[in-house]
RNA sequence: GGACAAUUAGCUCAGUUGGUUUAGAGCGCUGCCUUCACACGGCAGAGGUCACAAGUUCAAAUCUUGUAUUGUCCACCA
């Protein structure tokens, strides 16, 4: 058993004494004592480690344990004192329950677990709420697609109760996906207070918020010009348009004047709308048109009078004939010209999309059948001038791709102006902060523009407008009639709208049609924008409107992780929000996250096929692997491309995956393994003894882990994402492993022993945050007796142990290591062969001759300040000296001779540039005297590396 | 049209206030090594006039202006 290198698996049953045998770890039983007169030494509990870390188990072993130690419950849940100290708090941006997650999500959420378990670490009392959001109109248009795929039925087939029924089956079963998405990934949530946009509390912040705007005043109903679906029935917002470009025609027709005098000359590119034109509007200064303003004009096939008028804003002289028709219930541009003008307004269009009983004999026609006609119309009156080709823009719908039709409809809008001038002052004075601080100004302009919000959707999904009509409301009692009833009622506000309607608002109870003896009381059809919940949600999570605990403790949140092309719908909102209900700011911090693009730039979607579903790179990767990527991906950048390519699986699905992920997972399984040859040397709980550091590559060591502590610290507190992921991968990478233990495997003492653990153990803890999984089973495996990572101290970085002198130093023997193994790739000598080496240099190597010996494989290594060359030798230039490797009967004159003129060539052309430099009078006067020092020492080295070599080569040539 | 970005090795990206960077990392590539933590590994190496042009400066991948290409968001095109 003696010498065997695996690591002893000891368990519970024969944990007993120990012993170290030339470095390895070995139990020794004596079975004659009694067991309770052994001495308690320390126990050892080593775990047969695979040679490759296996994700998958692990991984859902710590998520059972975590949850159920309930380590992602905020402190004072356990411990009302902690209330009382710092806190760290996130809202989750609310997934849609359209779909599963993807990989932005993954990013997102990676990043804020990152901060979260960060936090806990740090001490705070830390709370993460998770959820879900309803996603009015994309949620109804999946169902409904599904609905019509599957059943051939629409909406109205099944009526509002069975559709709305219908889509909470279908968040049922997506939320449960997206949650399970969520905890795979790790993320540790407090899922005990996961909310969904719908449910009851947030049904009920809805409620409140509502009722106080509209009473307010700042919640109005108006008919407004809003993008109308034609097959949804509903408006939607402008940011759930797209634009295409089509093939389409300008038509520039007669538009003939009342008086039978002659007509002006109008292009057009959508015909059917001269239906309800109300005016034709030409430039004020354009002389070709002067003399028709304030004239009459007759719209073809309607007869309707309409006068001619001046609009500088609408009008550009230039553009086709330089007079326009207006169309203000079907137009942006020719509404603002109705307002400016004060024209009628004349709907022409059924909610289908039809034309309406306003178009007269084109009655009933639809979209191009419709400009078909009124084209074939223009044409046989003799009113048609020319058609040209022409390209334009058309607006389609997110949802249902078909075009979007401006149209006149009763709207439901919050005032912006003045919320939003507060929402902006936030941002101005510094009490919201962005990070990256660009974003800022995407905020700013976009609130500085103070349109009014419409709010209103006509969809069956979502929060149904908390309004009652009045049906009767051309009776003359009916304000009194209403104020009686209402007298004592403080949950109830109602006044009459610009139409003349009257709108009553209750609070919390719904009222019941025959509410008031003698009068119908109807609910709105609408819902809300699916924004006006998800506005609430920092703290309609935490249970507002009541005075909770939880808006106590946590509110207002720390930070918000999310991506930007939301700031405007749901960032700015969430302020106006929370400074109207709260009186304070939802957030002091926001973070935008990159967008993921695939590697030819194009975003994930499911038409592209290009999309990486998180749960296959779990499968596949493992959770740390993606985090790590994640993490790493987290630049300054405002997108991230990864590359995708396709793979089959064993049972044959084809699955989206990244050569990416395997940075993640190589990471994964290097530190696993350096653990595992550790695991026969841990010898305490990672405590350690400074004084028995005495090494210069323990010093160096400790050095750099405090270093990277430090470092660490400061890119998480400026959300530099990417470097922190850089910073632990190369410390555990390449000082870990490839340095420190590559010196130290060869004779691990007890006190190196002591020191490996200790940095082990803060790694584990510095990882922590991207790495959950695997750092949590090594701690377990390593110091199961120590507290678990996911709780126990952020380590502190000891500011005396950084010493740069040494890292120096370190590096300067480093450089002597490289160099003989360069010689050893130039030549093709096996590892196994051993080799002399001479370094002639001043310096002192005698504490580190063994470490240059062991890590290069010499058989002899001498140094001195006055050695002589030996015959045959390789020379190569180190830091203040030279080392040779004696090469005889391998040494290839050429071959030296031909690397050291390339070397001399370029440390004389270095040397040239730098001497330039120095000899500049205004370079010498004008640079700080660092810069100074450090050009002349670059010359120095560049001059000493020329003449070293070139001795070198003059030698080869008398060998 | 406006705003915001990007352009650095074959690919994906770092490079924080201009000077220890004639430029780093990972993947890929070349050669050697299955050495008792790890081949998801080790060692060595090749590979870039930092998109282009002008300017500021003693000094520019970094700052300014312009050009080209690409992307995102916003607005808009009778």
């Amino acid at each position: 058993m003696f010498g065997e290198r695996t690591a002893l698996p000891v368990n519970d049953a024969i944990s007993g004494f120990f012993d170290f045998y030339q470095g390895y770890c070995v139990p020794i039983f004596k079975d004659n004592i009694k067991k309770n007169e052994q001495k308690p030494v320390q126990t050892f509990y080593i775990t047969r480690m695979e040679t490759r870390y296996n994700h998958k188990e692990i991984e859902s072993k710590w998520l059972k344990n975590w949850d159920e130690q309930k380590n992602f419950k905020p402190a004072s849940d356990a411990n009302p004192a902690a209330k009382g100290q710092e806190h760290f708090s996130v809202v989750i941006p609310p997934p849609n329950v359209t779909g599963a997650l993807h990989l932005g999500h993954a990013l997102n959420n990676t990043i804020q677990d990152i901060l979260i378990r960060y936090n806990r670490k740090l001490g705070k009392n830390t709370l993460w709420i998770p959820g879900t959001d309803h996603a009015g109109i994309a949620t109804q248009a999946v169902v409904e697609k599904r609905l019509l795929q599957d059943e051939k039925k629409t909406r109205h087939d099944l009526g509002r109760e069975e559709l709305v029924k219908r889509i909470w089956k279908w968040k049922d079963e997506y939320e449960a996906r997206i949650t399970s998405q969520l905890k795979l990934l790790g993320s540790s949530c407090d899922w005990d207070r996961q909310r969904f946009t719908l449910d009851p509390i947030c049904a009920k912040a809805v409620r409140y918020a509502f009722f106080n705007l509209f009473k307010k005043g700042l919640i109005y109903r108006g008919k407004r010009l809003v993008n109308w679906d034609t097959h949804l029935h509903t408006a939607v917002a402008d940011d759930e348009i797209y634009h295409e470009t089509v093939k389409g025609h300008f038509w520039t027709f007669k538009y003939p004047l009342a008086d039978g005098s002659g007509y002006i000359p109008v292009a057009t590119t959508r015909p059917e709308t001269i239906l309800g034109d109300t005016a034709v509007a030409v430039h004020p200064e354009d002389e070709r048109y002067k003399k028709f303003i304030g004239k009459t004009l007759l719209v073809p096939f309607v007869n309707r009078e309409i006068p001619v008028i001046a609009d500088a804003i609408l009008v550009d002289m230039e553009f086709g004939t330089g007079s326009v028709k207006v169309t203000p219930a079907h137009d942006p541009n020719d509404y603002a010209t109705g307002l400016r003008h004060n024209l009628p307004m004349l709907n022409i269009l059924n909610e289908d999309g039809s034309l309406n009983e306003n178009a007269g004999e084109f009655k009933g026609l639809k979209g191009e059948k419709a400009r078909a006609a009124v084209v074939e119309g223009l044409e046989k009156s003799g009113l048609l001038l020319k058609v040209e080709d022409h390209e334009m823009q058309v607006g389609k719908s997110d949802r249902s791709k078909t075009i979007i039709e401006p149209y006149l409809s009763d709207q439901w809008f919050l005032k912006m102006d003045k919320l939003a001038e507060r929402a902006m002052q936030a941002v101005e004075n510094g009490e919201v902060k962005f990070t990256p601080a660009r974003y800022a100004k995407n905020y700013l302009n976009w609130l500085g523009e103070k349109r009014d919000w419409c709010i209103s959707r006509q969809l069956w999904w979502g929060h149904q407008i908390p309004i009652w009509h009045v049906e009767n409301s051309q009776l003359s009692t009916l304000n009194s009639q209403l104020k009686k009833h209402f007298a004592t009622r403080s949950d109830i506000h109602f006044y009459q709208a610009e139409n003349g309607d009257w709108l009553v608002c209750s609070l919390e109870k719904d009222l019941q049609e025959n509410e008031i003896e003698g009068l119908k009381l109807v609910r709105d059809h609408d819902v809300l924008d699916t924004w006006f919940s998800s506005a609430l949600w920092p703290h309609s999570t935490m249970g507002w409107p009541e005075q909770t605990d939880l808006l106590d403790t946590f509110y207002p949140t720390s930070v918000l992780v999310t991506a930007r092309d939301i700031i405007s719908l749901w960032v700015a909102r969430m302020v106006i929000f929370s400074q109207e209900n709260m009186g304070k700011i939802p957030f002091d911090n926001v973070y935008i996250n990159p967008t993921i693009l695939d590697g030819l730039g194009r975003r994930m979607s499911k038409s592209l096929g290009n999309g990486v579903d998180p749960l296959d790179i779990i499968e596949k990767y493992g959770a740390d692997a993606l985090r790590f990527v994640m993490c790493s991906m987290c630049t300054e950048n405002q997108e991230a491309r990864l590359p995708v390519k396709k793979e089959i699986l064993e049972d044959g699905r084809e699955i989206n995956v990244s050569e990416k992920f395997e940075i993640g997972r190589n990471f994964g399984n290097k530190l696993w393994n350096a653990a595992r040859f550790l695991s026969s040397y841990i010898v305490e709980s990672g405590e350690l003894r400074v004084e028995s550091c005495a090494n210069l590559e323990d010093k160096w060591v400790l050095s750099r882990l405090n270093t990277v502590i430090r470092q660490i610290q400061i890119a998480l507190q400026n959300y530099r994402f990417s470097e922190y992921a850089a910073i632990i991968y190369h410390f555990v990478w390449d000082d870990l492993c490839s340095r420190y233990l590559e010196i130290k495997k060869g004779d691990i003492s007890k006190e190196s022993g002591s020191l490996l653990s200790h940095s082990l153990y803060t790694v584990l803890d510095l990882l922590h945050p991207i790495m959950p999984f695997i750092t949590e089973e090594l701690n377990s495996i390593l110091f199961p007796n120590s507290q678990r990572v996911i709780l126990r101290q952020w380590p502190k970085a000891n500011e005396d142990l950084i010493n740069a002198e040494i890292e120096k130093q370190f590096e300067d023997v480093f450089a002597i290591v490289e160099a003989v193994r360069s010689v050893r790739g130039r030549y093709s000598i096996a590892p196994a062969q051993k080799i002399a080496a001479v370094a002639r240099t001043p310096a002192n190597l005698e504490n580190c001759k063994n470490m240059i010996a062991d890590l290069s494989g010499l058989s002899s290594f001498e140094f001195g300040g006055n050695l002589n060359k030996p015959a045959f030798s390789a020379s190569v230039v180190i830091p203040d000296g030279e080392l040779f490797i004696p090469l005889e009967g391998i040494l290839d004159r050429e071959k030296e001779a031909a690397r050291l003129k390339k070397e001399i060539e370029k440390a004389e052309s270095f040397a040239t540039s730098l001497e330039k430099k120095l000899s500049n009078e205004n370079f010498v006067k004008n640079a700080p005297a660092a810069v100074i020092d450090g050009e002349r020492q670059k010359l120095a080295t560049q001059k000493d590396i020329a003449e070293k070599s070139k001795v070198a080569l003059k030698e080869l040539g008398i060998i």
